[in-house]
Order: structure tokens, then C-alpha cells, then sequence
DNA sequence: TCTTTCCATCGAAATTTTCGATGAAGTTCC
DNA sequence: GGAACTTCATCGAAAATTTCGATGGAAAGA
């Protein structure tokens, strides 16, 4: 490595102040340190980066080629180390996110557009799962924090309920159960039921206490295909209400009349490992997520 | 500076070979000498890059935003240093050329074309004049080389030929002139004159030696816009034949048929300082243009 | 001409880095 | 379970690099 930034600084420093002698000054050294190491650059790299033969040192054409790249160099440098101070001033470099494709978008995305005006030097990965797959991802993947409607509860993780959601059973206007004054659980047995699947690769026994048990579930990837489906007439299905105002209000959608109940509430849950475990990041994305 | 290549280098060595031992033997040191530079990266930077509760160090995260920053930084160290033995190896950083506008720039483009795909590294910058505004400009901005029609002889500039062109003194088919058997000099200064301008500041006396000498001269920026002029029956000039080649066969400009002739052959030059003044990429360019 | 500024250079001093050895902790293999 | 091996930290001594402070020559300015 010919190059070292160092040497590099000295030159910007010569040639913003003008002589070697006044760069000495700024950095806090001697005239003859400078001159040693500029020689020494040019030693390495074989080439002149003064023209020593006028009265004041000019750079030559190659030293302000080097001069031009050099400062590229130790913005760069200078950048990485902005970095690491704010590492080493507690913003963790990652932090992962694992949230249930169950809860709205919405507050997320402002949380994370916050923090990018906030200049937050943490690099945030957000992953969206479902059911028993936010926790067990959660725990493979070392995540930092998990938004979730349902998790294990263990001591060692730290919970912070969020707002209170609500599910509702519904079917498309067309399906049959949507007509029916009272259904009972044999009738839903009758029709396919609707879920998404999650991808923990274990299977979880009654891994999502929401489903019925009948015999014919299409699985599908998330809340949207869901509701697709659903509007199909494919099937019957819990769905979050935030994401079936609409349709309901329209009546493509109608809530079934499940005697077992069709409506279900529910709080989710801001989990991270208790403790100590967040660094400024997680502490902050808590406290936008939370409401402070 | 916390930062330094050296030290850099020797994290993205231990990281690639797997172990602190290991990187020292591919960097022909000591295991405790590569310790040292890690641990007091790891001071300056104030934060741990590795973690050594294990067995074998392994990165933290933070490490991993600095290595992953540092290699990038070592690449365009690496790429400075490309460039400067390229310059110790003869390769000017910079080549200035004046080109006078006359001339077709085609077999130029051609030669950057080739300079390019040779991967030269020397910056070329070709600027365009006109008249004495070639030479002007070759001295005032200490150019390298030039390309030039005329020019004041030299016993320190070294000239070489290049092949024979020719300028025809033409005007629009609607032109008075165009239709004369025979135009006398008489004839000609009853017409506009259309010739281009150079940008020497001084007035260089009889600086055009194919100037007629009118009272009625019209001055264009480039032989581009004199055409233009000429095709619209502006006035009569001299033109490259290169340029009006195709308005002659179509007959909408016409020689004119000038006593003093409506011909004027010419070896334009590639001129540059004699002795061993052009670096490699001078040389190369010069081996371009004037064809091996 | 005298003074000042600029830079190179030199030996001595200071600082940084490497060396080589040792030791602790973890891993592998028998 | 224990011997052999690997990995990394640490230490004092040695080596190498860098800085210091002084000196001198060359050019610019007064």
C-alpha cells in the first residue's frame, strides 16, 4: 500500500494553506515533518507531486490528480469514521424488525421515515411474517424487535401492548354463508376457509387458534391475496378491519353470522429482549411505534 | 484520522483468511504485530470490531459496516495507485490539444475513441479554434499539442504534415457571384465576406491570409454556422472542401470563379514543443493522427 | 543589500511498530 | 478425560519510523 491517508491530509493541507511551512502550523507539527512525509509519498508513488524548482512548491500535474483523488479518499474515510462514532455513541449499525403482515403498514413506514430524516446511521431490516412465523423468526434470526398480534410469552422478552385491532369473520356477498342468519360450526366445516401461512418450517400444533379445523384451508402468502380471494367468493375468513372498512361498507363483504362470535379484539404487542438489548436505534423506532 | 489503509488492510485480510495467525502469514508479519493493529484500530475507533468471547474473533456488526466501508476505501486507494504508476511509467496526466476548427474532426474522435479503449490514463482535452486563435491558445494555455492550418514557424516546435486538403472559395446558387464567368477582386468587394472568427484578444495584422479585404465581412462562430450563412446566400467564403462536398454536387453552392483563383491547397500540421517534451499519451495521440 | 520566506537535510530524540516468547482458553481427536 | 493443537492477548526488548530543532541555500521582497 503505497498510500496511506495520513500522508495524504498533509498534502491537502499543504496546498490549501499554501506552503509547507503554514501546513505545519495547522497540524500541529514541524515544517520538516511535513517535508519528510511528502517526500516519502512521492518516494512511494515515484513520482513528483512538487515542483520544487520554483521559490513555493506548485503541485505538477500529477500531484493534482493526487491531490483530487486524495480528498475523495478522506471524505470517505472521514465518513466512515462519522459512522463509527455514532456506533460507539450507541446507535447499533442493524436492527431487525420482524412484523405480522396481520397489523397496518402504516405506522411502520412513517417510523422508518422518521429515523431516515433523523439521519439515524442504524441500517433498519424490516420483515414481514405471520402468525407463529414472527416469533419464530424472531428467535433464528436474532431480531431485535418484533411487532406481533400473538407470541409466546417468555420472561426474558420485554412487551409493550400497542393499540387495540379487531378481526372480523367475512365472506364475499355471493358465498353462502353470507346469507345464512346463524352459522354454526358444522357449517362453516362446509366451505373452504381462508388463512395465510407463515413460513416457520416447524410445525406449530394449534400453532393459530383463530382457524376452525375444517378439512378444506387454502392457504395464501398474505392479507392482500386473502382479501382477493375472499372477494371471489373463494372462501370464508377472519380478516383484520382496518383493511375491510371499505368493502364491508360497499357489502362485498359481509360479516358472517357465526354464532361462536365474528368478531375478535385483540392487542398487539411490541416485543424486544428485556434488558439492555436495544441500542438507540431499537430505543427509538420503540418510542415512534409506541407513541413515546 | 482514526482511520488509516494499513490497518484497514489488515482487518479485510484477517476477515478473508479466517484468523488473525493466518493473516499474518500472508502479510509476512506476526500474529502479535496484526493484534496490535487491530486492537488499536479498535481504540481509535472506540469501538470493538471483533468479538473474542468465542474460540476464533469474529466480526460484530459494527465491524462488519467497517470492514465492508473499508474495502471500499482500500479499492480506491488501490485505484489512486494504479493511476500514479501509470504516470511514473511516462503517462502524462494531462494532454491539452488546440484543434483548428478547419480541419475534419472525425479522425480525432477516432483517435480518443481508440485512447479510450486502451485505457489510457491520461486526461485529454481538445478544444477547438480558429486562425491564430490555434497557436494563440497552444501558448497562452501551455497546450501540448496542435492541429493547425497556418502557423508562425518555430525553430522549437517540431512539425510533422499531415495529408493535403483543400478550401474552394464557393457561394449560393442564388448568389450574383455564383452565376459570373469571371469575378475580379473589384467583383468580390461588392459582396459580403463570410469567414470565421478566432478568440486571440490581440489583432494579430494580416492575420488571415485569405481574406479579401472588403468592407463587408461577416464573422462566424464555427464552419458549421458559415455554411449555414453561405447556403443562405449571406455572402461568398472559403470553405474545406470535406465540408461542402455535398451542396457542390447538389449544386446548392458554387464555385466561385475567382481570377485569382477559387482553389487553395494546404498541408495542415500536428505540431508540438520539440525534443522530448509529449509524454506516452502524447506520443500516442501523435501516432494516431499522423497514421503510424 | 538586507531581510524574510520557503524548503531540504541532518543527527538526535521520541514514538510507533514488530518480534519472539509465553500463557490462557477453547477445540479436536484419540 | 486428556494430549495435542489452534486461537488470540500480552509483555519486554529490538527495530523501524517519525518528529524535532537547527542549519543552510535559494528566491522574493523591501
Amino acid at each position: 500500500m503505497k498510500i496511506d491517508l495520513y500522508s495524504l491530509n498533509i498534502l491537502a493541507t499543504v496546498v490549501r494553506e499554501g506552503s509547507f511551512g503554514q501546513a505545519a502550523t495547522v497540524l500541529n507539527t514541524t515544517q520538516s515533518a511535513v517535508s519528510y512525509q511528502i517526500r516519502k509519498l512521492e518516494e512511494r508513488l515515484g513520482i513528483p507531486l512538487f515542483d520544487r524548482s520554483l521559490h513555493r512548491a506548485t503541485l505538477t500535474s500529477a500531484g493534482e490528480i493526487v491531490l483530487e483523488e486524495g480528498r475523495r479518499l478522506l471524505e470517505s474515510a472521514r465518513q466512515i469514521e462519522v459512522l463509527t462514532e455514532r456506533f460507539a455513541d450507541g446507535w447499533e449499525p442493524n436492527l431487525k424488525v420482524i412484523v405480522d403482515g396481520i397489523l397496518p403498514i402504516e405506522p411502520i413506514l412513517k417510523a422508518l421515515k422518521v429515523m431516515a430524516e433523523e439521519n439515524i446511521p442504524t441500517r433498519i431490516q424490516v420483515k414481514v411474517e405471520f402468525l407463529g412465523g414472527v416469533q419464530y423468526r424472531f428467535v433464528k434470526e436474532h431480531a431485535d424487535i418484533m411487532l406481533v398480534k400473538d407470541y409466546q410469552p417468555d420472561p426474558s422478552l420485554n412487551e409493550h401492548q400497542l393499540e387495540e385491532m379487531e378481526s372480523i369473520l367475512v365472506a364475499a356477498r355471493e358465498h353462502p354463508l353470507s346469507s345464512m342468519k346463524q352459522a354454526s360450526l358444522d357449517d362453516l366445516h362446509h366451505y373452504v376457509e381462508l388463512t395465510v401461512h407463515d413460513s416457520s418450517e416447524q410445525y406449530v400444533p394449534g400453532g393459530d387458534r383463530m382457524m376452525f379445523g375444517g378439512e378444506r384451508i387454502f392457504y395464501m402468502s398474505d392479507f392482500n391475496s386473502k382479501k382477493q380471494a375472499l372477494l371471489m367468493g373463494l372462501g370464508f375468513g377472519w380478516m383484520p378491519s382496518f383493511l375491510v372498512e371499505k368493502e364491508m361498507k360497499e357489502k362485498s363483504l359481509i360479516e358472517v353470522a357465526y354464532r361462536g362470535g365474528s368478531r375478535h379484539r385483540f392487542r398487539p404487542s411490541l416485543i424486544h429482549r428485556a434488558g439492555n438489548s436495544l441500542g438507540k436505534g431499537g430505543r427509538r423506532f420503540r418510542e415512534l411505534i409506541i407513541g413515546k
